[in-house]
DNA sequence: CTTATATTGTGAAACAAATAGCAACACCAC
DNA sequence: GTGGTGTTGCTATTTGTTTCACAATATAAG
C-alpha cells in the first residue's frame, strides 16, 4: 500500500490527538471532531482513513483504540527504529530533550559531535560520541534514521558518512540542501525558509 | 502577483545559494547549476523564475545580482519585519542563536517566557520579557511574526494572545495543531511527525 | 412503520505542483 | 555566413492532493 506523504503526516498527528482522547476516556470519535482538532475538514479525515482501509460505524464514528492500533501498524516497525542526532549544538540538544520518551517505537540511541568537550559523555540523557565513531555505532545499534543539526560547512561530509554507514532516513535541519540516492529518504525543514515564507505571506 | 507556496520556499533557498555564489565571485549562473545545488531539475528553476517574471540571458544564464535583488523585492518588506520568540526553552534559544543576524530584513526583537529566571534579562542576545508583556511589546515594536516554542498545554492560550496583539504570521513548533483566521498565516513543523513520516518511508 | 437527522464512504471534479517537450535564440567554430 | 551546441521561456501534460456532491446506512423520534 502506497500512501500519499501528506496522509502519512496527518496519520501521525491523528494518533497523537487520539491518545489524548483516550486519556480523556473517549472510546469513539467522529470525523468532524477529529477534523476540528486538527484544523481540517471532515472529508479529508474520512478520505485519509479510507486510504488506510479503516471503517467506522455510521452512527458512533470511529473506534479510537482500533484506529490507533491500525495507524501503529502502518507507521511503526515491530522491532522499532533507532535514531541518532548528529551535531549536539543548541538545536540537537533541544530536539533530544523534546523527543525523549515521546514514542515507544522510535528511540534516540546516540548523539555525535566533533567537540571533545561533549564527546564520550552523556548529554541531554543520551551518550554522545565523537563523529569518527559514527559508522561503528550506526552498525552496532542498527540505526536507520538520523537527525542532522551540524554546522552548514560540515553538512555534505556528514551526510555522506551517514549514507555510507547505512542510514536510510535523514531529517535535515541544516540550511544546506542535500542530494540523496533513491533508496534514502530525506525531509528538510529550514527555519530561515519558513520565516521568509511567512514574511512573504504577511507582507501581502 | 500570487506565487505558489512551494515557489516562495524555493526562492528563499535560491537566494541563500546565490549569496554564496556571489561570495565566490560568480556573476552569472545557469538554471542547471542552481538546480544541481538545490537538488531539483533545471526546468523547475526556470519555471520558478518565469513566475516571478525574471529573464536571463540565453547564453550566459541569469545575472546573480539582479536575481537576488528581485527575490528580495518579492520576499522582503522595505521597512523589514520584526519577529518574536515565544517560549525560551531549548528550542527557542536554539532558533534565536541560529537565526541571529542571518537576515537584514527579518529581525528577532524580543523573546517571552513565563519563567521568572529568564525574564527581564538578555537571553541568547535578545531581551526576554514575561509573557504578560506580550501585547505591549508587540504593539511597541510592530511585531508581525511569532515563533511559537512553548509547552503544549500553553499553545492555544498563547496563540490567542498573539493574534489579539496583532501578530499576522505564526511559525508553530509545538506539537499542538492550531486554528487561525484567514488573515493570519500559519506554518507548522512538528518534529515527531517528521520522524514518524521518515519511519514510515524507511520501513517500506 | 415512517420520517428526520447525522454520519460514513467514495466517485468525480477542481486545484496545485512537477515534469515533459519544444520553439526561439545566442554563441562558437569553421 | 552556416551549422552545431547549449541555453532560456513557455505551453501542454501528468501527477498528486483536496474538495464537492451525494448515495448508503444507522439511529432516534413520532
Amino acid at each position: 500500500m502506497e500512501l500519499p506523504g501528506k496522509t502519512v503526516e496527518r496519520l501521525s498527528q491523528y494518533r497523537r490527538i487520539l491518545y489524548d482522547s483516550i486519556r480523556e476516556g473517549k472510546n469513539y470519535i467522529y470525523s468532524h471532531e477529529l477534523a476540528k482538532m486538527m484544523n481540517l475538514t471532515s472529508v479529508q479525515v474520512r478520505r485519509d482513513l479510507m486510504l488506510i482501509g479503516y471503517s467506522g460505524s455510521q452512527s458512533k464514528g470511529y473506534v479510537i483504540k482500533d484506529l490507533v492500533a491500525l495507524i501503529g501498524k502502518i507507521i511503526d516497525s515491530d522491532q522499532g527504529q533507532h535514531i541518532i542526532i548528529v551535531g549536539m549544538g543548541n538545536l540537537g540538544r533541544a530536539i533530544t530533550s523534546y523527543f525523549a520518551g515521546k514514542r515507544d517505537k522510535l528511540v534516540i540511541v546516540a548523539a555525535f559531535d566533533n567537540d571533545l568537550q561533549k564527546t564520550d559523555r552523556i548529554v541531554a540523557g543520551i551518550p554522545c560520541y565523537h563523529i569518527n565513531k559514527l559508522r561503528e555505532v550506526v552498525e552496532a545499534e542498527k540505526v536507520s534514521i538520523a537527525v542532522l543539526t551540524v554546522a552548514p560547512e560540515a553538512t555534505h561530509d556528514v551526510a555522506k558518512k551517514l549514507m555510507e554507514a547505512g542510514v536510510k532516513g535523514i531529517l535535515n535541519y541544516t540550511s544546506v540542501p542535500l542530494t540523496v540516492p533513491p533508496d534514502v529518504y530525506l525531509e528538510e525543514y529550514d527555519i530561515v525558509t519558513s520565516l521568509e515564507k511567512l514574511a512573504y505571506l504577511v507582507k501581502s
